[in-house]
DNA sequence: CTATACCAAAATTTGTCGCT
DNA sequence: AGCGACAAATTTTGGTATAG
């Protein structure tokens, strides 16, 4: 007898090309209907029906009923890092997706990840963080903050020795499944978005988890860490 | 033999349009 | 507004194919 027969059938739900197809088209949080899924997986809407059924029955997505659409996303933010951290030990095949739409554009460009930020500019941040010695990667994918970045941090109106760390620490390597890279992850990170967004150089675009640049965010980034680019992509960064 | 996947066709549900 | 016809998205059903 299995004695783990949890993860057993969940590993099957996840083993399945058609399925994991669908779960990775969901895996940057945005929920789905069902035939854009189909496509994604390239099966017949049918096909599709019937393996969403059983993705949703062990609760690794969940549905939402909108007209005579239903949409699917990801049963909780424990599957998208179960999917994440698939990858990261997987060539990825990237899904089939339709021509990248706008809206995906914008959220491969910034977005949040479970209320911190992600995507290109989340990688370019965190990087240019290190480069300054603000933070250092280290043990246990943690960042860490240096005595100097502490002072940089409080600067910027972020006291970090207030910050409290939870069970998986207080500042969290979060690899982007996008760029393949770290981001800055956890309560530092959590409130590192916060402030980036109430100092009004970010802003979160209503009912998406897309992230934009504001005017002032473009100056304040370039001056403080070097970043620059236009609405939708960084020229230079370094 | 059994389990699982696939697809075609039918059925179901819901939104939209034109008419009174 | 109420009604019916039609369109679209999805699910259900039934049959076939394939792997172990």
């Amino acid at each position: 007898m299995c004695p783990h027969p949890n993860i057993a059938s969940t590993a099957f739900l996840i083993a399945d090309p058609a399925r994991a197809s669908m779960l990775m088209a969901l895996v940057e949080g945005h929920a789905l209907p069902a035939g854009e899924l189909a496509y994604a997986a390239g099966v017949t809407a049918q096909t599709a029906s019937a393996h969403l059924a059983k993705l949703l029955a062990g609760g690794l997505v969940e549905v939402e009923a909108e007209g005579r659409h239903r949409y699917y996303r990801l049963g909780g933010s424990h599957v998208a890092l179960l999917l994440e951290n698939l990858a990261s030990v997987t060539p990825l095949n990237r899904p089939r997706v339709r021509p990248l739409s706008a809206d995906a554009q914008k959220l491969r460009f910034a977005r949040c990840c479970y209320d911190h930020l992600a995507g290109q500019l989340g990688v370019a941040v965190t990087q240019a963080l290190e480069r300054r010695g603000v933070i250092v990667a280290g043990a246990d994918k943690q960042f860490e903050v240096t005595a100097a970045g502490i002072e940089w941090f409080g600067r910027m109106g972020l006291n970090v020795p207030d910050l409290q760390p939870t069970r998986r620490g207080l500042a969290r390597q979060c690899l982007d499944w996008s760029e393949r890279q770290h981001h800055l992850a956890g309560p530092l990170g959590v409130q590192w978005m916060n402030l980036l967004c109430t100092n009004g150089w970010l802003r979160r675009v209503k009912a998406t988890r897309a992230v934009q640049v504001t005017p002032q965010g473009w100056v304040w980034l370039k001056d403080q860490l070097g970043i620059e680019g236009r609405q939708g992509e960084l020229t230079h960064d370094a």
